[in-house]
DNA sequence: CTGAAAGCGCTTACAG
DNA sequence: CTGAAAGCGCTTACAG
């Protein structure tokens, strides 16, 4: 019933072998034919199989990404862009959850089988060395996260930059006492973010003061964050202001300080990262680092797109751009 | 380098005929034979091609997964299970974000150029009338939504039912100026729950009061939500209690209610739908009913396997069970 | 510039 | 129960 390249030919009198070289783009059909050729396939509303293609070419369509939880509105976010540029370009998109060491298992099970001709890994850990072996099986690309030293296509903000642009910022308001809520360093974001901020800190004078800093393993967690930012808040000796590895985190230290009594942005400064639309459920809104998700998600299936068909990639690791949204929980110093 | 059925063939001494049947658990296969070639597939890694063996038949692998915005909680979590269940049968999940009246336009393109062999879709509008002939061509799973009277596989919950037992949650606390923030009626979900609502306060002799009621477009949309409660709690003549269609509205009304000095629950009793995870930031905790929107895209993605495999399927309308998670919004009438 | 033919990896009547 | 052969829809050397 759909048409194949069988019925474009008899349509255009030609053989399927031109039909082919029309639909591919091949230079070597003359003008008359080629549009004869494009008559027929839009009388016949033809589309290419793109099962027939591949098999034949032994490609595979598909494209893997690996989100931990698609449930986590960053992620989703990366996702939906990343769709966008998947239908455009007529990948096939497979989800696979897999973390940590998981990861590289899932990946050379994919090279083998050739069930996908790349991915797009939306968290990956600092230590991976094994991306590089994987990849030179099965095209890589990194979204949101970086791994220096073992040259990977990348998409991500400059994590230094904020972490140094929040501490910046946080000491043109005049704080000194200035804390940290974040998660472990495994990865880049968590690990750059923070050395970017200390090292900004470092820079007037400030040392890293155990006293205000804490961490959750889990960066996404609300209670976690309640939990952790409860703790923190609690000292006598609290900061004045702190910056935190993402909203959730921040929106939880808001809440908290709401119910130590703590005043906020008078008492205490929040500055948060992602600039997630839930914040806005929360009083005082949370000041926030906002990231171009979606645009992060097209850009990986772009660079993913020209590194599978042999193109030349400008960059490899591309930058997208951050902003500070200042709102309401960050202030001057007491 | 891949195996294939030449190479598994060879290794067991069968013909590919042979190695086909047994991996397709054909009955016509001596037991012997079928142990040689399961030894041979083992020993060479080899797992068959899943694009040939689509060509071959005249079939996809693909599904499509209508999904409005990925990045709202209830669909990411409904997608996720729809994916888990998908990655189990190897299907492929496409994703397309048409709504509206463009949904028949995408499925119809979808089916003619046999892009997917089935469907799901997350939410469509009571009125759809094209569903019964576009699933006569492509199989169709409705997932969250149900339209009665054309006879579509469905996965939901009892939304009537919800909206009843809500009706009865809050007539037992005593209140009896109940109001209801809800969206446009226009999908099942908010037709039924209001319907049950209204019905089981009728019931007690409560009949609809219009200075009670808001709606609001888009129903998970929190700022909406806000400025719909920020209206209704500002009269005069506000209600004790209000039953909200999602959590998300609900959230606005608490924090609205807070803004206007209206004590939560001792003043107003605010009851949601969704069990949202992101209700834990707003103080008092939302008493709501749950939905397991995992397991319900668990649950379409099997029915949706059943009816493209032809197998008897036990019921076309899957209810989903909820449950009512009291929490800190919900209190006796003063 | 164009066509005949082989072949990608599989399934399935058709014989036996 | 098993195999030889055709064919799913396409692409691509190879000739011409």
């Amino acid at each position: 019933m759909m048409a194949t390249v069988f019925d474009v030919a008899k349509e255009a009198g030609v053989s399927i072998a031109t039909v082919s070289r029309v639909m591919n783009n091949s230079p070597r059909v003359s003008a008359a034919t080629a549009e004869a050729v494009r008559a027929a396939v839009e009388k016949l509303g033809y589309v290419p199989n793109q099962q027939a293609r591949n098999l034949r070419k032994n490609e595979s369509n598909s494209i893997l990404v690996m989100i931990p939880d698609v449930t986590k509105l960053s992620y989703a976010r990366t996702l939906a862009g990343i769709n966008e540029k998947a239908l455009e370009y007529g990948y096939t998109l497979l989800m696979n959850n897999a973390v940590g060491e998981e990861q590289e298992i899932v990946l050379n099970r994919m090279a083998e089988t050739q069930r996908c001709a790349g991915a797009i890994l939306l968290n990956v850990m600092l230590g991976d060395e094994w991306l590089p072996d994987v990849d030179s099986r099965l095209s890589l690309v990194l979204c949101s996260e970086y791994v220096s030293g073992c040259n990977m296509l990348s998409v991500s903000v400059d994590d230094r930059k904020i972490g140094r642009e929040a501490a910046d910022y946080l000491l043109k308001l005049g704080h000194r006492r200035i804390g940290y809520i974040g998660s472990c360093v495994s990865c880049s974001s968590a690990f750059e973010r923070r050395e970017g901020f200390l090292s900004r800190l470092s820079e007037d004078g400030i040392e890293p003061d155990v006293r205000l800093v804490a961490y959750t393993d889990v960066s996404t967690n609300y209670r976690e964050g309640y939990r952790v930012a409860r703790e923190l808040l609690s000292r006598p000796d609290r900061p004045g202001a702190i910056f935190c590895y993402s909203d959730i985190l921040a929106m939880a230290a808001v809440t908290v300080a709401g119910e130590l009594g703590i005043r906020v942005p008078e008492q205490l400064s929040v500055l948060g990262v992602d600039n997630n639309v839930y914040a806005e459920m929360v009083h005082p809104y949370v000041t926030s680092f906002s990231q171009p998700f979606e645009e992060m998600g097209r850009r990986a299936m772009e660079l993913l797109h020209l590194k599978m068909t042999g193109q030349t990639i400008p960059t490899g690791r591309v930058i997208a751009e951050h902003e500070l949204k200042i709102q309401e929980s960050t202030g001057p110093a007491l």
